[in-house]
DNA sequence: TGTACATCAGTGAACGCGCGTTCACTGATGTAC
DNA sequence: TGTACATCAGTGAACGCGCGTTCACTGATGTAC
């Protein structure tokens, strides 16, 4: 693998005069796939995405104010794939303890799919990136709220016993344990993978489900 | 916070003959202590680290043959301690499932009482530590074994149900889920954490619990 | 008891690296008159 | 229809930074004779 050479030698022909913003969506373009090639945050650097666009690097700050920005976008853009990814899983899902069993699959498969993004939005430390406001936002306003949605009716419904959050935070925990586990780990003694996530699903559903014991003596 | 001042100005005395092994010590101390104060990994540099011994960076070369070494010794100091702290939560009860109770609060407690080297000895890119069959032994030398052996207990004393290596693995993804997720995102909306961990242990458990239901009707 | 010498525990200066970012500029292109 | 000019979309060179690591060295200390 010859990561010397460049991926793009070519210089990018300049934009005709108006069209400035077209660069702005290449250097996402190029940031995504950098990040997804080298599966490594720091190879994401101003001059790599740069060299990647065919560009010098002080044109990036064209667009993005600093680097921070520009990777941000990157992750709110993939964040917004993610979300819509979980929403066309879970649509047309009426039951929902099905909707949640469903999501919590996707969730799974989709961050093994994109283990460094997934790494940058949920695993990153709160200071490298953008203001907390900002990420809390993007969080809570992705899947999270149809996990909401989701547990509430189920609770409602009498299909699941408990406090709706934290049965909420519960199977977060949950899926996002076994997600990162398998990213930063993967060279355990992990028994079959999709074995493990049905396990650990069921597993949560079943401590959740009402029960002969009635909730009032689980005090 | 005056970070910009040296912790220790004053150069460290030179060692006597056949006292060099002090500072061996003296370095990794002061890793171990850099990492706490600053909760930075990137902190951690060759020259912060010496400069904070009070000694120039060359001498670190003297006890440790590279940067990832060293990283990697105070690791396993701190992997040692994490181990001990549940073996000492974990004696005496006889109760396996009691046991597991313990260990998984102690688990969280102690993750968060020391989240950057929990950031590093469990949420790290694999590429980025030493040899993965190191990591991999430390971790499975640890805790993880207890954790082994009482699974298999509650399971042969029919007190949990299933396949051993899924409930370990689904056991450790929970606790790990939620020790990574308050870590990482201390901002969002938790409900009280304490609260949280007791119902994530308990709702594991019950779901692993025998039920009305047989194993065979689960199937 | 005195001295030459090996060894130990470091030091000082420098290497090359890639990084984010800034600044003054350039050349093509569209527009106003 | 022709030309001066403003603007747009970038470029080229350089800044200062902190980093890991190497290399030749130094000075104190213990040891052999």
């Amino acid at each position: 693998m010859d990561t010397g050479t460049p991926r793009t030698p070519t210089r990018r022909k300049k934009a005709r005069r108006g069209e400035g913003e077209k660069l702005r969506e290449d250097i996402l373009e190029a940031a995504e796939r950098l990040l997804i090639d080298t599966s490594d945050e720091d190879a994401v650097s101003i001059r790599a995405v740069a060299a990647a666009v065919g560009v010098t690097p002080p044109s990036i700050y064209l667009h993005f104010a600093d680097k921070t920005e520009l990777l941000f976008q990157v992750c709110q853009a993939h964040w917004g794939r993610f979300d819509d990814y979980l929403r066309r899983a879970a649509e047309r899902i009426d039951d929902p303890v099905k909707r949640l069993r469903v999501c919590g699959r996707a969730y799974v498969r989709f961050g093994l799919a994109n283990p460094e993004h997934y790494r940058i939005l949920v695993m990153a430390k709160p200071q490298q990136l953008p203001p907390n406001a900002d990420i809390a936002e993007l969080l809570l306003n992705s899947g999270f709220t149809q996990l909401v949605t989701a547990v509430e009716e189920a609770v409602a419904q009498g299909q699941l016993i408990g406090n709706p959050m934290l049965i909420v935070f519960s199977a977060w925990s949950l899926v996002h344990g076994i997600t990162s586990l398998l990213i930063s780990h993967p060279y355990l003694p992990w028994p079959d993978q999709d074995e493990l996530v049905e396990h650990l699903i069921e597993t949560l559903l079943r401590g959740l489900a009402p029960d002969r014991r009635s909730e009032e003596a689980r005090r």
